[in-house]
DNA sequence: TACTTTACGTCAGTCGCTGACATTAGTCAA
DNA sequence: TTGACTAATGTCAGCGACTGACGTAAAGTA
């Protein structure tokens, strides 16, 4: 604990039930992907093996596997809170209003919660450039996730089966494109230029395209 | 060699250059991804490793990932042939005509060609269905090479940098998912559905999604 | 206090994948 | 035909992510 700068508070999915033992697990999950995120950003995600985060994090390699699934979960172990936080927010809207304005202000983090997590997302946007299995990760597992939450959303709001209108996929990928494209400009700027601003762009693009049909 | 059925002809993305070497070479890869097939096709993904495959082959594990990067890359091995269709498609197109339009056209595959290739696409579709390594590596690998090629095409059609116009990245992340859902319910119905005609119909969807703006 | 539960350590093993080096076989020129 | 040269393969040894089995100690509970 007690991490360098930021106090880096990585959210616990499962719930922090109370007493010690819940606790004392907590916090070596939370050592986990501290000792990760740190390793990785100095010295690179593969060039990092399990062996060593778990050496860093005082625990053995067969407890880091017992917290996360794959050496990549360490790096978007945070990622399940959000999908909730998505699933949340897309709940909260209001019916009548357009299902493109639900999802993209459904899509769109508060502004104190992007600045808690800036350095961190920044640090797996660029580690996701660097390495195919960090990027895969991201796609297949992350942003796959947020996917099925959309086509939740929307399929819903529409009335319809998602297995036979193809609207509420379509939609729920061409928003987490404009995730991606906004995230990749944020990078390439090295997080110099306004996220919010980019992805708010990107998203408020989705309902234009069909205009494009000259 | 010698398929039971179909005679399944890989097509080998390297040249086969003249010469018996060149053959042989490309006669050990096609065997390499029969074998890995029927395999997969068989026991399962996960339940198959490369030394059986590359047993079943009659060549060394090592030879095996001398032709393939990963035990993925078998079963979409015949992925990038396609790649290069999916941009000569694209290229193409009269300029003239509406984008997605182009876009649509150019990934829709002739019925001869789809023809030929049901029973292989079948298969991948129902293994990526089944294993999570396999749907990751269709997602992040060849669906991802498939939006380059179609953000490449649209950006330079629209006359836009990609890296500022999220346009092209939304198309593209459209389009794929368009791809996705009809490849779904294709294989939802075990490939009794018409999966051109899905397909056609997803695609014909990218263009009104704005107009679900209530 | 005695009993149960749960997080963790240890150990051994599987499997995807790779580097290094030897060997065979195709190619091509003399 | 012969003798290099080279490209494809085999062999072997190893790394690293991940897992099952089993034991232990600490935390919760009656």
């Amino acid at each position: 604990m007690k991490a360098s700068s930021p106090p880096l508070a990585f959210p616990s999915l499962a719930e922090i039930e109370p007493g010690r033992r819940s606790r004392k697990k907590n916090k070596t999950r939370v050592d986990l992907m501290t000792a990760g995120v740190k390793l990785f950003a100095t010295r690179g995600f593969d060039e990092t093996t399990t062996t060593e985060i778990a050496e860093l994090a005082d625990v053995s390699q067969r407890t880091l596997f017992r917290h996360f699934p794959t050496k990549e979960s360490l790096l978007y172990g945070d990622m399940e809170e959000l999908r909730l936080n998505l699933r949340e927010g897309l709940a909260a809207r209001p019916n009548d209003e357009p299902i493109l304005t639900s999802v993209r202000e459904a899509l769109i983090p508060p502004e104190e919660e992007f600045r808690e997590q800036r350095e961190h997302r920044l640090l797996q946007a660029q580690l996701a450039a660097r390495y195919p299995s960090v990027s895969a990760y991201s796609r297949a597992v992350v942003q796959a996730s947020w996917e099925r939450e959309i086509i939740a959303a929307v399929s819903k709001r529409l009335g319809v089966d998602p297995m036979v209108d193809p609207r509420p996929e379509i939609i729920a990928g061409a928003s987490i494109s404009a995730i991606r494209i906004a995230t990749r400009q944020w990078t390439a700027s090295s997080g110099t230029a306004n996220y919010i601003e980019l992805l708010s762009d990107a998203l408020g693009m989705i309902g234009s395209i069909g205009e494009l049909d000259s």
